[in-house]
Parts: structure tokens; C-alpha cells; sequence
DNA sequence: AATATCTTGCAGTCG
DNA sequence: GCAAGATATT
């Protein structure tokens, strides 16, 4: 047998990993040292030459298109499918599993897959009904109560409400919320995880089955894991699975999600005789963008301790430019981009990267003033646009009569005379009887409906059952189409006759042909074409929409670029507050997860990296003027160079950390007043005489202060 | 009960 | 600057 395709190409380290004996392996594995390489020429080892089949071997990647990758890379390498190959995310294989074995895992058969923005509506409408004021116990908190609860996998039962009164009723929110998904089937993200591994561990011969199935298990991205996903790990692994995992402690940036940098520290702890191996030769970036890169991520003080190097050159300097505001900074990048093109470049080569998905319009705007083919990643994704989740609502409800969230929906949209009265009283009948709210308008609220509301009711109950009756037996496309069709939901916005329905109506066309191009995975063998399709719609979002490789500029964050390269980056709004958030600034962990955000996006570029700020910026309507992001600040002198091609400006250029501006303020910055004591500032305002801060006083709380009146001493 | 107009709060990152 | 929610109007 002809090994050499599968060793050959790789550096002594890989190798190393590749064709390690079976036992457990941790790669460490730097930004651009060809980790995903590692992991496909590990699988292409272990089928080839260790001659396992690919039915024993599961492999989680952190996204669908990571999965995607993975699977074609490896069957390239092998010139052959591996249709029987488990690839996927957790959230991925974990449904998948509950898929099969439903009934053991306490799910009713057609349970669906609910997104975050379904979860909030859930939470408010829960607010709503007990009668609670929405500022007291905003939904946004408990929802992100619950879900790190699930992360950790906790269940109400298992929570310390630590004597504290408000954290009890969080307990008690998560109990009622989760009484309400079952009775509706519905199955949130974090539910999803944590409801596998509770399927583990309340059926040992099945879990004992998947453990003599999956010998070997191998992790991406190992750092992002967060408690359930590593415990559900774990419990898989049990005695006799091989764990190979990847991973890189610098590249942790889904803390807030509950992943934990600390399962890779402690990997070795719980899988004794692990073979460790680290990658620190980067393949990627010029010595330049590396060097800076090192610079920045060695501000942080909890690291495993690694520093990327390269044989390559040392490149072009990174360039840093000061744009006046947001849109002179998207006029610059932009301007970039079409030198780069017009340089015979290819603009699918090229990423803007940002910190928070509103940062995109502005690039948007004036890359379809030059006519410039673009691809926003993220932000608002296809699935997750109103008129798609109407749609999916109608389908929802249709295979599941039960799903009380897309009754709720859907049942007054488009407008057919059932009000919130009327809502009112279907809901209250159903609470009242425990029974679904679709049950409960079958009776008409049990005859308290007026005759008009009730005929109302009655003929929105005719619409489902006679789109189900009209819809069994076709194609999956034609399924959707009718129910677009027959919801009523085409004929409403066509009436509707402005640009936004316009594009509304495309983007339902858009979804039957969605459906049409669905096929669904070896995995959803048990399920209706239908209710497979519904599921991929939740998880997958439109990540893998629009694959029609045009030659389009990328926009993304910086957390979606994590695992892509391109050889020209622009990294945008650098600036304290934005990036590093100002959320984070107060805190020293999460401080340094922004920094290795920051490390994440520089080490995504290959050639060139642009870094630009706004010296003042439009937020949620009014300008703001920020400061350079300390980040910049951390990068070495002899590795950039300012770009300022205008002239005449009278602001200044990008100053460094210590010449102070606004007297020095800077987010995070811990002041000390003469009345109020210490505190910490959360934001800066205007400049000049006019410069106001927002200081947290740890014993007075949060206050505006001008600046020229409150005599701050910096800490 | 539906439609038109206003006000509010908002956006931190993801599957 | 925008969308959802609240309020006013028909």
C-alpha cells in the first residue's frame, strides 16, 4: 500500500500526530500550521493504513462548512466517499443522535429545533403571561440564564440558587420555560447537547453500542469545546475510545458561549499516557504579520506559551490607517480593494473582518457604489429573516400541530381577524387545560369565543389541516410552494406593493428552491423529507446558502473567519469600545479573549493586513469619538507603517498609548474621585472642553462626569 | 380589528 | 439608522 500521499506532504510535527499509535493525542496546534491538514491526513492514516473502517471514527468540527471541508479533503486524499463517516458540529451529530433515538432521550418524534430568536419570543411571551414587568426580568437575561445553565449541564433541579432571591426566580424562569418547550416538542441549542448527553447517561447499552462503534473521536477547535460538549466527550470516550484532538488555547474566543480554554490544560488529567504534540511552524502569514501577531497575544497572561514562526519572507509592513469616520474608513478599504483588483487580484481573496455584524452596512454601501461583487457571512441569515421564519412556522405547525411558538406566529399572519383578544383567550383556554393552543382552537377556546372570532379561528385551523391534506404525497419543493401559496403569505405582500415585499416574495421563492436543492443526509433516515428540511433550516441558518463560488469580496467577524486564510485582510474599527468591546473592557478574562480575537483575525491574513479606526463614529444614530484600539498600541513599531493619504487633515495620526487625549481616558481606565472613590471608566464623549466620561464607581455606581469639572487622578 | 404613525431601544460574538 | 412595539386613527 502507498502510503506516502498521505505522509509526504507533512512537516515532522504532523507526521508525528498523523500517525501517532492509537492512545490519546493532544495537538497544540498555532494559527496557519496546518492543523485541519492534520485531522484529514489523521482520518485518511487511521482508514488506510490502520485499516479502521470509517464507521468506527467521529469527527467534530465547530462548523457545518469546517464539516463540509473535512469530509471532501478527506476524500480527495483517500479517492474515495466515505459516505459512513461521522463529520459534523456538536449541535450537528448531537441532533442527529436524538433523531434516532428519540424515544430514549424522552422527546415525542417530531420534536423541532428552535433558534435563539424563536427561544426570546418563548421568554417573553412567558414574561408577558405572568404579568412581570419586562425591565425587571428582561428576557435577553434569561435567556442567557438559561442557556449557560444547559452549557454547563445543569438542569433547574441542579442549580445553586446561592441564597440569592433574584437568581431563584431565574431558576424557576428556566423550570416554567422548559415546561413549555416540552409540551410544544420543541428543542432549543444548548437543549440539544445537553439532551444527548443526558441519552448517555440514561441508557448505558446504548451508550455502551456507541462506545464499541466510535473507537476514535477525533475534536477541531478543541479549545471552544464548552462543558457539555466535553463531558458528553468524555462519557463517549469511556474506557476504550481514542480521543485526538486539536486545538489551540490563543485561538479561545467562545467563553461567552461557555466554552473553556482549561480543556485542553486539563486534557492530559483526564486521559492519562496523552501523547501531546505541538505545531509551531506557520504556513500561512509573512514573518511580518506573524511577529505582530506574537506581539499582540503575548500581552495576555493565561497561555499555554507558544510562538508561531515561518521559513517564508517577512512581507510587506502591516499598514494602519486613521479614517475621519466609518464611511471615509470604508471609502479606504474599498479603494484598496479595487487597486487589488485591478492588480489582477482576486477579490474572493480579499476579507474585511469586523467586530460586530452592524459594522458591515457601511462596507455594503460603497461596495455597491463601485459595483464590487461582495458575500456577507453571518449577520442576518437567510433562515432567519421574518418572511423564512413565517414560512417555517406554517410548515412547523403543519407537521407539528403542538408547536404552540409557530401558532403563535403565524396565526393572525397574514391578518384574518383573530386578535389579541381573541389570542388572549385561545391561550388562556389552553394554559388553563394544558392542552396545545392548536387543541384549544379546534374547540374554539371551549366555546368562549364570540361567533365571529370563533369562525375566524375555525377557518385558520381549515387553512393547516387542508394545507397538510393538499401537501401529503408531493415533493418536497412543491410542499413548500403550496404552503407559501396557500398560507396566504405571497398574495399578502404582494398587495403590499413596496421594494421590501418585493424582495420578501424573492426570498420565498428563494426557499422553495432551497427545498428543492435539499437532499437530506444518510442521518435523517428516519424522518419526513419535510420535517429533515426543517431542522437543517435551524442549524445550518443559510451557512452553506448562495456556495456559487462568484468572485465575491468577503465580509464577516472576526469569529467567522476563525479557520479561513486570505491573502489580503482588512481588520476594521479598531477602536476601544468597539475592539475590544466595551463590554469587555472591564474584566481581565474577557479582555483577553478580545485579544485573541484580535490574534485570530491578524493570523488570518497570508500577504497583506490592513488594520484601520474611525476616529469618530455613528452608533445607533449619533457620533461617538473613540480611541485607537490598545491593540494597535501593542503591535511593534518596526512591523507597520501609517497610511495617510489625505492631506490637510487637522486630526492628528494614530497616537500611541501613553500621549494622552481626553486627558487620558480610555475604556477600562480606573480613576479615582475625590468624592465618589474608585471606578472604572465604561465611556468616553466628545473631546475638548466638552469630554464627558462614564465612570462605575464601585460604591456610588455608574455616572457621567465632565471631564473639565471632575478631577479625575488616574489610577 | 386593521392600518397608520409614533416611539423606543438597540447591536456582541454563534450553532 | 432600523425594526419591533406602543399608541392613535379609521
Amino acid at each position: 500500500m502507498d502510503v506516502t500521499p498521505i505522509i509526504d506532504p507533512l512537516n515532522d510535527a504532523q507526521r508525528e500526530a498523523v500517525t501517532a499509535p492509537a492512545g490519546p493525542v493532544l495537538v497544540v496546534a498555532g494559527a496557519g500550521s496546518g492543523k485541519t491538514r492534520v485531522l484529514v491526513h489523521r482520518i485518511a492514516w487511521l482508514i488506510q493504513v490502520e485499516g479502521v473502517s470509517p464507521l468506527g471514527i467521529l469527527a467534530v468540527t465547530f462548523t457545518n462548512k469546517a464539516a463540509a471541508e473535512m469530509r471532501s479533503r478527506i476524500e480527495q486524499l483517500l479517492d474515495m466517499p466515505v459516505a459512513n463517516l461521522w463529520v459534523g458540529t456538536f449541535h450537528g451529530l448531537a441532533h442527529r443522535l436524538l433523531r434516532r433515538h428519540w424515544r430514549e432521550a424522552g422527546l415525542p418524534q417530531t420534536f423541532q429545533i428552535i433558534d435563539a430568536d424563536d427561544q426570546q419570543r418563548i421568554i417573553k411571551r412567558m414574561i408577558r403571561n405572568l404579568d412581570l414587568d419586562e425591565s425587571t426580568w428582561v428576557p435577553r437575561e434569561i435567556q442567557w440564564f438559561i442557556n449557560a445553565q444547559k452549557d454547563e449541564g445543569l438542569r433547574p433541579g441542579n442549580v445553586d440558587d446561592r441564597g440569592d432571591h433574584s437568581r431563584r426566580q431565574l431558576i424557576k424562569f428556566y423550570e416554567m420555560y422548559q415546561d413549555t418547550c416540552e409540551r410544544s416538542g420543541l428543542v432549543d441549542f444548548a437543549e440539544l447537547l445537553l439532551r444527548a448527553h443526558e441519552l448517555w447517561l440514561g441508557n448505558p447499552e446504548l451508550l455502551s453500542q456507541y462506545q464499541r462503534r466510535f473507537r476514535h473521536l477525533l475534536v477541531d477547535e478543541f479549545q471552544d469545546t464548552n462543558a457539555i460538549q466535553y463531558a458528553w466527550l468524555r462519557v463517549l470516550a469511556g474506557d476504550t475510545g481514542v480521543p485526538f484532538v486539536v486545538g489551540d488555547d490563543d485561538q479561545s474566543i467562545y467563553r461567552w458561549r461557555g466554552a473553556r480554554v482549561e480543556h485542553i490544560r486539563n486534557f492530559r488529567n483526564h486521559f492519562p499516557g496523552t501523547k501531546t504534540v505541538r505545531l509551531e511552524q506557520n504556513y500561512r502569514s509573512t514573518g511580518t504579520i506573524l511577529n505582530a501577531a506574537n506581539a499582540i497575544i503575548a500581552n495576555n497572561s493565561t497561555r499555554l506559551g507558544k510562538k508561531l514562526w515561518t521559513e517564508g519572507d517577512q512581507g510587506e509592513p502591516i499598514r494602519i490607517y486613521a479614517a475621519y469616520n466609518e464611511r471615509d474608513e470604508a471609502d479606504f478599504v474599498v479603494n484598496r480593494i479595487v487597486e487589488w483588483t485591478n492588480g489582477g487580484e482576486r477579490r474572493s481573496d480579499v476579507a474585511v473582518l469586523y467586530r460586530s455584524n452592524a459594522q458591515s452596512r457601511v462596507f455594503e454601501e460603497r461596495l455597491i457604489q463601485l459595483g464590487v461583487p461582495y458575500r456577507v457571512y453571518g449577520g442576518l441569515r437567510f433562515f432567519e429573516r421574518a418572511e423564512i421564519k413565517d414560512a417555517l412556522a406554517y410548515l412547523r405547525l403543519m407537521s407539528n400541530r403542538a408547536d404552540d411558538a409557530s401558532f403563535e406566529r403565524v396565526v393572525n399572519v397574514p391578518p384574518r381577524g383573530i386578535g389579541a383578544r381573541t389570542l388572549d383567550t385561545v391561550r388562556n383556554y389552553a394554559r388553563g387545560n394544558a392542552i396545545p393552543m392548536w387543541q384549544a382552537a379546534l374547540t374554539g377556546a371551549g366555546g368562549q369565543l364570540s361567533a365571529r372570532a370563533a369562525g375566524a379561528v375555525a377557518r385558520f385551523v381549515e387553512i393547516i389541516d387542508a394545507m397538510e391534506r393538499d401537501v401529503s404525497g408531493l415533493p418536497l419543493h412543491e410542499q413548500v410552494d403550496h404552503v407559501i401559496r396557500a398560507s396566504g403569505l405571497i398574495e399578502h405582500l404582494e398587495k403590499n406593493k413596496n421594494e421590501r415585499a418585493e424582495a420578501r416574495i424573492e426570498n420565498l421563492e428563494e426557499l422553495v428552491s432551497a427545498a428543492r436543492g435539499y437532499e437530506p443526509g444518510d442521518e435523517e433516515e428516519d424522518m419526513t423529507p419535510l420535517d429533515a428540511f426543517l431542522a437543517h433550516a435551524v442549524l445550518e441558518s443559510g451557512e452553506t446558502q448562495g456556495e456559487s463560488w462568484d468572485d465575491c469580496v468577503q465580509l464577516m467577524t472576526l469569529h467567522s473567519a476563525k479557520g479561513l486564510e486570505f491573502p489580503l485582510v482588512f481588520i476594521a474599527g479598531m477602536e476601544d469600545g468597539l475592539f475590544p468591546h466595551r463590554r469587555s473592557v472591564t474584566d481581565a478574562e474577557s479582555l483577553e479573549e478580545e485579544r485573541r480575537l484580535c490574534y485570530v483575525g491578524a493570523t488570518r491574513a497570508m500577504r497583506q493586513l490592513y488594520l484601520t479606526y474611525a476616529e469618530q463614529r455613528r452608533l445607533h444614530g449619533v457620533d461617538n469619538f473613540g480611541q485607537p484600539s490598545r491593540f494597535l498600541t501593542e503591535i511593534p513599531e518596526e512591523f507597520f507603517e501609517e497610511v495617510r493619504p489625505r492631506v490637510n487633515i487637522s486630526q492628528p495620526v494614530f497616537r500611541r498609548r501613553d500621549e494622552p487625549q481626553s486627558g487620558g481616558m480610555r475604556l477600562g481606565q480606573r480613576v479615582r474621585h475625590r468624592k465618589f472613590g474608585d471606578g472604572v471608566v465604561l465611556g468616553v464623549e466628545g473631546s475638548g472642553a466638552h469630554a464627558r466620561v462614564q465612570v462605575n464607581f464601585e460604591s456610588a455606581g455608574t455616572k457621567w462626569l465632565v471631564m473639565s469639572y471632575a478631577k479625575l487622578e488616574l489610577m
